[in-house]
Parts: structure tokens; sequence; C-alpha cells
RNA sequence: GUGGCUAUAGCGUAGUUGGUUAACGCGCCAGAUUGUGGUUCUGGAGAUCGAGGGUUCGAGUCCCUCUAGCCACC
């Protein structure tokens, strides 16, 4: 793995990193497919055509359905859903935090019902390491507790204690992994990740403990979960500056638009988001003037594409009225045509992304984009 | 033609022995959703209770007439 800052403008670092299923141009938007598809009928095919870069698997929803031994038998996640350009896989950390009911947290791992047929699931860090192994991702997750934005700092600094012991796991297994003659990628990489709620000292200190393990990545999780864009964007402030300068940072599970262009301007160059497919199932779009709704009534006669001049293969070809109808129908495609329209606005604002720190500009590139993007022009 | 049943929001229904601003689901209109359960949540609009008359302090509710629909019989 090399990663190269090709550039630096401000904090924004434009960087590639090489792996063995190719090079990522950073800042990257990771295009979320939980069980190995982007929701919405959308094919691997189709991720090549709107400029996906990486796919972004689960480890926990892929371990109870299909099952990850079947997928290491079929030749591994790449092979099997034929997409040869680099995967990360999710650890589980935050399904245990966020769908699991009824679990039990202890010092080993966490006990939990699988949200499939209710039964007992036990995973832990090596449990983590070994699906990931089976699934032969490009990068592995590290197993984490995710705690709450709003919990309290007796809570939080316990639970981060045994996060990074966590790591230390991880990377053992890892080693142990990788070393084996039948793994399906034996050069699979592990990014920490950094917890610590909203307690900027918990965070740092965290950030300086994990730096120590010179890992090929790092991530920063356990925000954008309830706390406010100002107290993420003061801890993003806060802890990046103490990761590794020379490593890759991933912000986890953010976010919009605007919050990706100042984590990008606070060093950040890695994301992953549900937005834009989630929202793109639910109707609403995202345009350079603002998010749209394309169930509003208003749309009923539009004749137009979703943004004029988009290149996405949903607005070189359909109406708004026609995909709006669409989804009024439940129409399958109207879900489609809408995640393919809000990935490929995602993965082309990372290009412009990259263009402008390329060109040494991003300050400005930001600030109209914001504006752009809190207008309210769309229709 | 005769008898019976029914009529409440766009659709399907609830509405106690008659008692304030007539309720619910779907649909419609809008808003949420941040390491995804094709969801889920939160608001809003919309009804002269089939029409007309009567009883009553008070009628969606009781009575009469009419209209429409359904069922049965001739």
């Amino acid at each position: 793995m090399k990663y190269r800052v090709l550039k630096r403008d401000g904090l924004a670092k434009r960087a590639e990193m090489e792996t063995v299923h190719g090079v990522i141009q950073t800042p990257v938007f990771m295009n979320v497919g939980t069980v190995g598809a982007i929701k919405g009928a959308v094919s691997t095919e189709d991720l090549e055509n709107i400029g996906t870069q990486v796919e972004l698997s689960n480890t926990y929803h892929l371990h109870v359905r299909t099952g990850d031994k079947l997928i290491k038998e079929m030749g591994g996640l790449h092979k099997f859903m034929s997409w040869n350009r680099p995967i990360l896989t999710d650890s589980g950390g935050f399904q245990v935090f966020s769908l699991a009911g009824l679990r039990k947290i202890k010092e080993e791992g966490v006990t939990f019902n699988s949200h499939i047929d209710g039964r007992k699931i036990f995973m832990g860090p090596e449990e983590s390491i070994q699906i990931q192994s089976n699934l032969g991702s490009t990068i592995a997750m590290a197993f984490d507790e995710c705690p709450p934005a709003l919990a309290e700092r007796e809570y939080v600094l316990p639970s981060v204690e045994r996060t990074t012991r966590w790591l230390e796991r991880c990377i053992r297994k890892m080693a142990e992994l990788n070393a084996k003659e039948d793994t399906v990628n034996k050069e699979q990489l592990l990014f920490g990740i950094n917890q610590g709620a909203i307690y900027a000292d918990i965070r740092i200190e965290h950030a300086k403990r994990i730096a120590e393990f010179d890992l090929p990545g790092y991530a920063i999780g356990g925000l954008a979960v309830g706390e406010s864009h100002e107290q993420m964007y003061y801890i993003l402030d806060e802890t990046v500056p103490f990761l590794p300068a020379d490593k890759p940072v991933y912000l986890m599970g953010v976010g919009t638009p605007a919050n990706i262009l100042e984590a990008v301007d606070r060093g950040v160059d890695f994301f992953d988001c549900v937005y834009p497919t989630r929202n793109g199932r639910h109707a609403h779009m995202y345009t350079n003037h603002g998010k749209l709704n394309l169930m509003n009534s208003k749309y009923e006669k539009d004749d137009r594409p979703i943004e004029e001049g988009c290149q996405c293969p949903a607005c070189r070809r359909y109406s708004r009225a026609y995909i709006r109808h669409l989804l009024k129908a439940k129409e399958m495609l109207g879900m489609r045509l809408g995640v393919l329209h809000n990935l490929y606005f995602y993965n082309h604002l990372m290009e412009e992304i990259r263009a402008a720190i390329d060109e040494g500009r991003y300050k400005e590139f930001k600030n109209q984009k914001l504006k752009d993007l809190a207008g309210d022009t769309a229709e």
C-alpha cells in the first residue's frame, strides 16, 4: 500500500492511495452497498458508469445473510459481486450500536440478536476480522464501540479504552490471517477508529494512542450521531491534527454535501454515507442548487431532468415528471434512477473537490459551493 | 313490482342508551432520516354525516318521505 499526498491546500489534502485493487483518488466518497449491492437495483456496471471508486459493504449484514464463509468459498466478495475496484468493509461495530436492540457489551465482545431471525450472535474483534478476511475486502475496519454522541464522560472513557484493546486484538488477528495460505486477500489493510464522543481531550488521547500502531489509515467514528454540526466540526478541528499526517483519514458515516466540504477543509479524505442512496430511493434529489423532493406535486408535469446539464443516466434521458411517476407507483426503476443520480452527484462533487485542491483554490470553491447548495433554486 | 339491508373525507371503515371542536387506516400535501432492515417517524389539508322534512334544549345516531346501490322473492 502506498499513500501519497499530492497537494495540500490549507488543511485540505489531495492524495492517492495504491491498493491491490487499484488506485483511490482522494478525497473520495465511498458508495454504500451494505449487502454487497447498492440498494435500488444498481449493478456494478452502473457503478463503473457513474464514477464510483470504492464500494462499501458491511460485515454484520453479510455475516447474517448470506454468510461470509460462502463468499470466501466463492472466491471473495470482489469476485462474488463482480467488482474489481476497492471495497471497504465496515466492521459491524456500528450495527451493534444502531440496530441491535438487545445487546450485551463485554470485554470479549458483543452479544446481540440478529435482526433477521432473532438468533443470538456473538461478535468480537477476532470474529469481525475473520469475517472481513473471508470477504477479502481491500480495507477492513477495526471492531469498535460507537457510543451515542450524548453519552456521559463516565461511559465514554472506559468504552474508548476498550476500543483500543479491541484494536490491538484486531491487528493481531489480521496479521495471523494475512499470513495464511488460503486467505482471499493477503494484503488486506486495517484502519483503526478514533472514538470519544464530543469530548476533545478523550478524542485526542485516543488519537495519539492509536497512531502508535502505525496502521495504513485512520477513521473518526461516532460523529453525526446526534450532535450538532458545530460540535462535529469542532471535534474534527481538535482531533485530525493528532492523527498521522501521512495517512488517510476517514470520517465514518458523513454526510451531507456541506458536511463533506467542511470536513475536507479539515483534512479528511474518505467519506461514506447512506444519504445519496436512501434519499435517492425516497425521492430526495441532490442538485448544485439545493435539494429537491420529487414527490412534491409541483413536479407532476415537469418535463426537465432532475438537474439541467447533469450527465448521470437519469438526467440524460428522463424527466422529473416521469421519475416522480415511477416513485409514486413504487416502480423499481424510480428508485434506481434516483439512486444513480444522487451517487453520480456525490461522485462528481468529489471530482470537483479534488480539482479545486489540485489548483489551490479550495477555500473559494468551498464557499461558493456551500452558497449554491444552500440555495433553493433547484426547481 | 314486493320485502330487506346499506348510504359518514378521494377509497375502505369506526362512531356507546341521542350530549362539546365527528375518529381511524390507506391515499393526498409537506417535513425529517448521517459506519442503510426497500424503511420508519413527524406534521398538515380534506366531511354542510345521500337529499328533504319531523321529534328534541340538543340528531351522524330516533321517525317519515324521496333518491341511489346491493341482496332476496315474484
